[in-house]
This record gives C-alpha cells, sequence and structure tokens, in this order.
DNA sequence: TATATTATTGGCGTTATGACCAAGTATGTC
DNA sequence: GACATACTTGGTCATAACGCCAATAATATA
C-alpha cells in the first residue's frame, strides 16, 4: 500500500480525489502524462484497494475507497512537517502534452 | 519520504526502532539480509530523515528522529486495516544467512 | 454502420531499486 | 603494531518500475 503511495503522480491522484471524484482524463490533464501512464497508475491504486472505479458511459470514474485514506494523508503531511527530503534521484516529471476535453 | 518507507525492510527496520534504538546487527539480525543492504536501507531512512545515527565506539545507534514517525506509521496501519496489498511483484525475500553477534 | 470519445492492455526501452561481494574506514583490544 | 569488530562505500548484476507508443475494448453519436 504504501508502494502504491510513493510516487508523485499517484499521490497527487489521491489529492485530487479527496475534493471530488474524476475520470481518467482530468487527471491526466493535472499530471500531464500520457493517458496510459495514469491510467495504469490507476490500476495500482486500485489494486491496492485505495480507489474504485465505476463506469458511466465511456467514463470512467475514481472514487477514493474511504476517509481513511484521506486521514492517512492528512496525517503524514501534518506528521512530517516540512520532512519532505525532495525527489530520491531521477525523478520523472513528465513531459506536458495537449490537455483533453474532460468534461461530463 | 513515501518512498523510503515503501519497503518491507525499512519498514521493519522502523518498527523496530519504535521500541528502541538499534545498531546495524541487531537490524540486520532481524531483517536477515547481509549487513551492508541494511546499512544502506538505513542510509535511505537517513538521507529522508526519518532516523539519526550516533557513533558509540564501532557501534552505530540508530534512532527514530521523532515520535511523528511512530505516529504516522500507527495511523497508517490503523487506518488501512486489513488493506494489506501483499508484495507487489518479485517481492525480495533475501536468503538467510549466519546472525552476527550482536550484543553491546 | 461508421466514426469519435474514453479508457485499458501489451510491448518495449530506459531508469531506478535492491541484493550481494569486495574493499575500505573507524574503533577497540591484545 | 597486528588483529578483531562494526559498519560503510563502491561495484556489479538482476529485477522492478516508469513512460510512451500501438493496438484494442467499450460506449456514444451521427
Amino acid at each position: 500500500m504504501l508502494k502504491s503511495l510513493a510516487h508523485p503522480s499517484r499521490l497527487l491522484i489521491i489529492e485530487m480525489l479527496e475534493e471530488a471524484p474524476r475520470c481518467v482524463g482530468e487527471l491526466t490533464e493535472a499530471i500531464g502524462a500520457d493517458i496510459t501512464t495514469v491510467s495504469k497508475h490507476l490500476a495500482v491504486l486500485k489494486r491496492a484497494g485505495l480507489v474504485r472505479d465505476e463506469k458511466h458511459g465511456t467514463y470512467s470514474e475514481y472514487t477514493l475507497v474511504c476517509d481513511c485514506v484521506s486521514h492517512m494523508i492528512d496525517c503524514i503531511e501534518g506528521g512530517m512537517g516540512s520532512g519532505d527530503a525532495g525527489p530520491m534521484k531521477g525523478e520523472t516529471v513528465p513531459r506536458r502534452k495537449k490537455a483533453c476535453k474532460a468534461s461530463r
């Protein structure tokens, strides 16, 4: 589970899902990576039991499974304060691409 | 920081340090890996600001930097309950070797 | 039915991680 | 000084993770 959180894009996904459910396109736009990459990140989070997906037409709406995830993140962020060690090494910053429409 | 926690051996180290400060040999014995491997794990945790080391003679005593780490772990374990997704793939189980003496 | 939209899956190259061995450092002891 | 103990560092290899492309669902719409 920790492994699934240990990636900046996936952490961002979780944080976005704290606000509201999102479809893959929205998350992709925010992350600025290829949609296939984001889809795979979501699969990882799903396998870890952190998110759930629900199909609406051609869209996949992703949601946090429960508040405990949210609490956990708060706990981590609050607990460590400024303890961000930064990127550990060649942290990938995906090249930004065109945004998709992503409105349902 | 999350990355540094996202490894079973390092998580075990953190849990052991919650109980008491430990030297590398003790941790190595508990983990069952090569001492060089454990030393490097400790270096990772140190770089992430989770542990601190203090030299006592030939021993290096490792300690948690603060309780917040401990709290965070509790928060994670409590929060997710049985949400352990298990090893994500070829999770390395290091081959066990002779234990060192490790008593100071 | 043809086409567009949204997302997933498989494959591939690149990079990072992890485990061990060998060698080196630092300290304590004979 | 010689040796033992405790640990760290550098190197190498195997494996895992990541990111993108191509191809493939699945659904909606003209």
